[in-house]
DNA sequence: ACCTGAACACCGTTCAAGT
DNA sequence: ACCTGAACACCGTTCAAGT
């Protein structure tokens, strides 16, 4: 038993601020959202009710963290998910697939990234999910696989939010009572043609 | 002075569950969804905290009464935001353009009808939504303005996400920091010509 | 039938006090 | 420097009791 370990384990706590955003993330998947209770949470870790604001200004600011990380792995997602080998409409596809994958996946987390309360530390990680788009639709532009007499940054942000609308709606259960394909697979698979159907059964040189 | 007038007045309340849906829109859009409380809308209303309860299962039953009644409104709005003089892909530019500019004007509200929180309520109201843009795409595919061969509902399920997208990115200020236009002209003017581009600069028949 | 008054368990947050 | 213990004001909800 090292020496270190004694005053980890019991009493006082090694790296608290850590452990709350690591708890933080289990007890929002258990609860949602709504029902997260930062008593609980401390509760949980086994330390006071007091003890999170040594470490976090307020239970927004300890919530704002885990968007924070939550942007981090969206960004990886997206990054592993948008193949370079491809064409930059393909890349569109992409990442609009991956974006709703994520989401589907971390629900919870999701929901806390873009609720609109942590715009300041969202800023940032936002941007740089928001930038390659811009990119893509620039290299589909020049190789006329897109009007190229709209903006770039215009047509990014246009797809950015299909992904986005697709998602939330996908989330929150809009598309449940319309009696139509709610899965994920569902979803992107002919849904992106309507928009970017130039390389698929729409593509002028594909007939 | 009416014999009603001094009951509905003072100690019992004539009609406390539409003084209580009212009430709550008003504390909604002053406080926010986040800090909204039945307790306080029960004090501003005149009555004890539990009152409510004789009309409300709970708190999240008020709300969803409240956003019931937002789907009312939205769908009454897009009515007279959608003309009927003009091509379906004008229509479906229509649609896009009234729903964002519905949720600019009642943001607290539409938060409320889309949280997931009340798709039993909403469920027939969103639907009732949905469904005429159903019908603009069969025209437009009909008329050669969208491409025939997708189905038509998840070409509007397409649209009405990017609609969606669109407006939850406003609304929660996702577009601000990335130093492009966010109001809602700003975003409708060009956006939609991406996706429904057949009637603007790019239409086939335009050059 | 509709509402009050008082209570319950639970919040988020603060602050003196401990080590 | 980091955490506890106890307190504060405030929730949502329940229920006996009043009219």
């Amino acid at each position: 038993m090292e020496p270190g370990d004694r005053q980890r384990e019991h009493y006082h706590h090694g790296s608290l601020k850590e452990s709350l955003i690591a708890g933080a993330r289990e007890l929002l998947k258990e609860k949602g959202p709504d029902d997260f209770s930062l008593s609980e949470l401390a509760r949980r870790v086994g330390v006071s009710t007091a003890a999170p604001y040594r470490h976090f200004e307020s239970r927004e600011a300890l919530l704002g963290a885990v968007a924070a990380q939550g942007y981090e792995e969206l960004l990886r997602r997206l990054k592993k998910g948008v193949k370079s080998g491809v064409s930059p409409v393909e890349q569109l596809k992409l990442f609009g697939i991956s974006y709703l994958s994520f989401a589907a996946d971390h629900p919870e987390l999701f929901q806390i990234m873009f609720n609109g309360r942590y715009n300041e530390e969202a800023g940032g990680p936002r941007g740089a999910t928001f930038a390659p788009m811009i990119d893509y639709v620039e290299q589909a532009q020049a190789a006329r696989l897109l009007p190229a007499d709209l903006r770039s940054h215009e047509v990014a942000r246009f797809l950015w939010a299909t992904a986005h609308g697709l998602t939330v709606l996908h989330l929150n259960g809009g598309f449940a009572s319309l009696g139509i394909d709610d899965t994920p697979e569902g979803l992107n698979s002919s849904a992106w043609d309507v928009v970017l159907g130039e390389t698929g059964p729409n593509a002028p040189g594909a007939a």
